[in-house]
DNA sequence: ACCTGAACACCGTTCAAGT
DNA sequence: ACCTGAACACCGTTCAAGT
């Protein structure tokens, strides 16, 4: 199966008809033939264990079994690579389809359930960077966002911007995550402990919080900035029904005339 | 000045003491010596014209008219490099000392500073995965926002936490920003064009929004989101102020002893 | 027709050898 | 004392040559 694309990973043809690519079956006992399914899983692997630097193409084929030139029969770049990786992680966050009581329930499970998949793939952080991701599970996760504040009664466009703030900002909290090698208990400590050490005097407002928390994770914090957000839409949500108008916004410049 | 330093890169102490480290006079006519200065400069340089993969030691030391090893007798790595590079930026977002009228309009300001430097800066925006800035740059912008936070009323842990999430939020966003490299300026009507392209049967939610927003641009979405965490700022302050607790904060649990 | 060893043009980093 | 050419151990990618 050589399906090196004409297009460029991650632009979105690049994408469509690779849903499911359900590699032939193994035929007989021996070694499965490399495809792009045992590829993809095979980085992924060395990727989570063994870390970015790691994942080589010299080192991903010798694993296979193979070589590298094989690897681009089926590839046609270790970028397109790592693009697929950032999708199947994204599929990891699906979510069990419970109902929740409230739309707010459900944003915060969606953005916690994202988080949460991220952060048990700290090496691949790095790969949602620079590339909103636009791959199939990256779709499916936002249809099912906007549904849900669609459904609760947000204006499209509401719901539109509502969705990217909270997809935004669960990325830039779980792309700093500060994962020191050390995997120690007491792990965001250490940046706390810095601040503390500072001087109180240049930086009077920095020590001060930094005392008086000694017990916030990183976790604790990124619950506490979600709840802002949606704390922002309950009120923006409360303002379209009472003036039901069409798009509040707070204070932003909407609505440019359709080209 | 061979400061090698025994702290790996990023770590609090490796930046003591290196806040402003000017270069001796030039001496003389000639070109001018090699020295951490003149590195970052010309690294920066190089990454803002000519992207990341640009960037190799051996062009910088031959744009510097030096070799890759000189430049390891002034810098560890070009990890180190880079983590400059990184706290210069933010060093350019520093706002002019005016007064706000509100801390709204500080907040809002502060972090449109953030947004738009790192956004002049694309090509370093990778910087800042993974490491949670903590060069002198990061540390004055730390102190000022917790500042006006607190000076607006909001208990400490509230503050800290504030200033977390806004920090986040902008660079989850500044770090998905999708530059095509044909800076064409219908930029962020691909992506969008593309939802619009989907099956309105299986994306119904995601092709309604699209179809609606003809105007909207990142830069908007951006204001949005942040007006929400703002709002839900203001919901908390209002909170705290009438009940007097210590600390509300939107159903986090808060306030572990300390140790 | 399918696969691969070896090459190409690079990396970051180090060190023996020069002046 | 300071600097550097050349080396070391790698990269991603390609292609002539094998079976």
């Amino acid at each position: 199966v050589n399906d090196r694309s004409i297009h460029p990973p991650g632009s979105p043809e690049w994408w469509l008809g690779r849903h499911a690519e359900p590699e032939p079956a193994s035929r007989g006992p021996g070694r499965p033939p490399v495809g792009l399914e045992r590829i993809i899983e095979a980085a992924m692997e060395i990727l989570d264990s063994e870390g970015a630097d790691a994942l080589s193409m010299r080192g991903l084929a010798s694993r296979l079994g193979s070589s590298t030139a094989t690897l681009y029969r089926h590839v046609s770049s270790k970028d397109e690579i790592l693009a697929h990786i950032a999708d199947r992680i994204l599929g990891h966050a699906k979510l069990e389809r419970v109902a929740f009581d409230t739309w707010q329930q459900a944003c915060r499970a969606g953005a916690r359930a994202l988080y949460t998949t991220l952060t048990e793939h700290p090496n691949a952080i790095p790969l949602f960077v620079k590339q909103v991701p636009a791959g199939p599970n990256a779709l499916d996760a936002r249809e099912r966002g906007i549904a849900v504040l669609l459904a609760a009664g947000f204006p499209p466009g509401f719901a539109a911007r509502g969705y990217t703030a909270i997809a935004h900002f669960v990325i830039g909290f779980a792309i700093q995550q500060p994962l020191d090698e050390t995997a120690d208990p007491g792990r965001d400590g250490r940046l706390r402990d810095y601040y503390r050490s500072l001087d109180s005097r240049t930086y009077p407002a920095t020590t001060t919080v930094a005392d008086i928390l000694p017990g916030a994770t990183i976790d604790e914090e990124f619950e506490f900035g979600l709840g802002l957000i949606i704390d922002g839409l309950e009120n923006a949500l409360r303002t379209t029904q009472q003036t039901d108008t069409e798009m509040p916004g707070p204070e932003a410049t909407l609505g440019h005339a359709p080209v």
